[in-house]
DNA sequence: ATGAAAGCGCTAACAA
DNA sequence: TTGTTAGCGCTTTCAT
């Protein structure tokens, strides 16, 4: 026997479907119509089909998250954050996965017209008109958690990634380090472009010039691996290596201060490393080990996103938080409201950043 | 003006709507309706309505993927796979998440039979009668990975954590140490039950008894440097420390270690920690180093799932590689074959561990 | 307060 | 090959 639907309560209950579907939506009834489907709901083990539910009432109280990497600690914060919102507001959050193409997204978004969720909030790696493009003509709203031009017409929740290189390369310079360098992550994405732009601005602001750039292939602890190594070989960084264990714990080991021959070398090792996300950072960290630096004696290291990898690394990492937490909350608030009326003129959020300092910076 | 049916492209197009099903299904129809059909399409920018469709076929062409706590990096090797051979197989997958909560497990299945998807791969934290009736009475195929019962009936995947405490026993023994901790998660859990056993097995069968146990309240990063806490405090742990470059910048100061009967706390010190999962093992690695104790050569740490983490980890992590990825793609396989087969007899398939040796041993 | 019936958008008989 | 039509299971007028 298949699974009961309303005919088949209302047949068991003795009354018509009309009824059963009332009590079921806690419409009036009497007692005793509540006390008979009830009865029978029970005894079925009826349970109503969302599908044909949401078909007929034009709603499928499911909301979806669309992350670029289930493996990048940044979107467990978030997703953290968006399932608290909207399980609240009576959501069921469904996660999926787009990819680092942006091709992936914009089939995601094209699919969301099929009618799968209510709403979507969309972390995009990558972005292209292609992409606007279809969250402006997307049929069900859309929250973009990331930057994408004001004339798309959305509502975005951003973060500032300049403010948030400003911090790191100014608690960098407070703590005397001058000569800092940058990994990025792949230019050609949301964040690299943001974070490759502010971290220019935070130096030349500080009258600073990088000392080295690396681009990783991906955000990923891979990448960051190898681009640090590209970053390490690249430029004498192993000058900065304090003699080993003759160096006091309080001596932060600033070799090379002093003059001599090496001083072009020297010029160019950088005593700091800012990383545009913390898998590119820990993945740096594991570089500089393996060549014999210290954190943060040798080289200091700073991350971006504070995830829960920043402060299970080890040294635990000072990192830039970027408020995915809050811009997780508040893009699923974004996604409520807008649901709630689809005329309200299009928002656009920006979270401001802090700094947790750790270990990984002295 | 609102989203377009198939009746708007059937006008449109100038034909039936059954013309139109039929075209966008790859029924046979002559050149000429697939051309009017698909410039109708094309032009009204007509998508199909998931959710009417399944009504119809019966069928969502979405799986779901139940994990307790996407902060566990274990869950993301398993997300990937199953991922992987999901679509491969035309399906989309969506990951929820079920929190550590029986009772939400039990909402969630009980929840299936709404039509949300054609199937489910739980895995589930714990495990009690509740859950099991819910499964059985599913209507929709679920696969379960992790251990229930023959008697449950269902097809499940399982790890075999008495193997993989034995290649971690084994490995410390034949690195010379004999000193082994035990550092749990929640015995309540359907994983730390097992391994809980398999610790006690396989230390049995090597002669050894465990110089102490502690439980983690959560299989968590904090937890388990809660607990990490616990195990060193209540032992004389710090006697291990190797003398080497007198005391180490971290060096919390282990009041008391010196002095005293420090012969009962010296053979009560374990030299190796056994966690049950990764997350718990980078927290004591937290809490060692917190204290002066420098893994591997003090205490050497095994954990348990080879995640992503135990990679990223400093140092490295030895881990027992219990076959997540190979769990998910084969808890994937089974869900398709059920689905295609509901008469199968329900398998259980047992994946072999395999140990990842990294630099936190020695 | 309850019941009869229409219809959400789609597919699959069945008819032509 | 194409069109007509009956539902999938549900909610929601509109009568009663």
């Amino acid at each position: 026997m298949s699974r009961p639907t309303v005919a088949g309560v209302a047949r068991a209950a003795g009354v018509s479907v009309a009824s059963v579907s009332r009590v079921l939506n806690g419409l009036p009834a009497t007692e005793e119509m509540v006390g008979r489907v009830q009865r029978a709901v029970e005894e079925l083990g009826y349970v109503p089909d969302a599908r044909a539910r949401s078909l007929k009432v034009g709603r499928t109280f499911q909301l979806t998250l669309a992350v670029a990497d289930v493996g990048n600690p940044v979107y467990v914060t978030m997703m953290r954050a968006v399932e608290e919102v909207v399980s609240a507001a009576g959501y069921r959050l469904v996660v999926t996965t787009t990819g680092p193409d942006v091709a992936d997204e914009v089939a995601l978004v094209r699919g969301m017209a099929r009618g799968y969720a209510d709403g979507l909030v969309i972390s995009p790696l990558r972005v292209d008109d292609d992409l606007i493009k279809s969250i402006r003509e997307c049929d069900v709203p859309v929250v973009v958690a990331g930057n994408v031009p004001a004339s798309a017409g959305v509502d975005t929740i951003r973060a500032n990634s300049p403010k948030g290189m400003l911090l790191a390369v100014e608690h960098l310079l407070q703590k005397g380090r001058r000569r800092i360098a940058f990994l990025n992550g792949p230019r050609d994405t949301v964040p690299g472009t943001a974070r490759a732009k502010g971290f220019a601005e935070a130096m030349k602001a500080n009258g600073l010039r990088p000392v080295a750039e690396v681009e990783a292939a991906d955000f990923t602890f891979a990448a960051g691996r190898e681009a640090g190594r590209e970053l390490l070989s690249g430029l004498g960084a192993g000058s900065n290596r304090a003699d080993a264990r003759g160096v006091a714990p309080g001596d932060r080991g600033r070799a090379g201060v002093a003059g001599g021959p090496a001083a072009k070398r020297r010029r160019s090792a950088p005593d700091a490393v800012i990383a545009a996300n913390d898998l590119l950072a820990v993945g740096l960290m594991h570089e500089l080990a393996a060549v014999g630096l210290e954190v943060p004696r040798d080289v200091a290291v700073v991350g971006m996103d504070d995830s829960e990898l920043a402060e299970q690394s080890f040294p635990p990492l000072t990192s830039v938080n970027l408020g995915s937490a809050e811009r997780g909350r508040r893009a699923a608030e974004l996604l409520l409201a807008r649901i709630d009326d689809d005329t309200r003129t299009p928002r656009r959020i920006v979270v401001q950043p802090t700094l947790s300092v750790r270990r990984s910076t002295p």
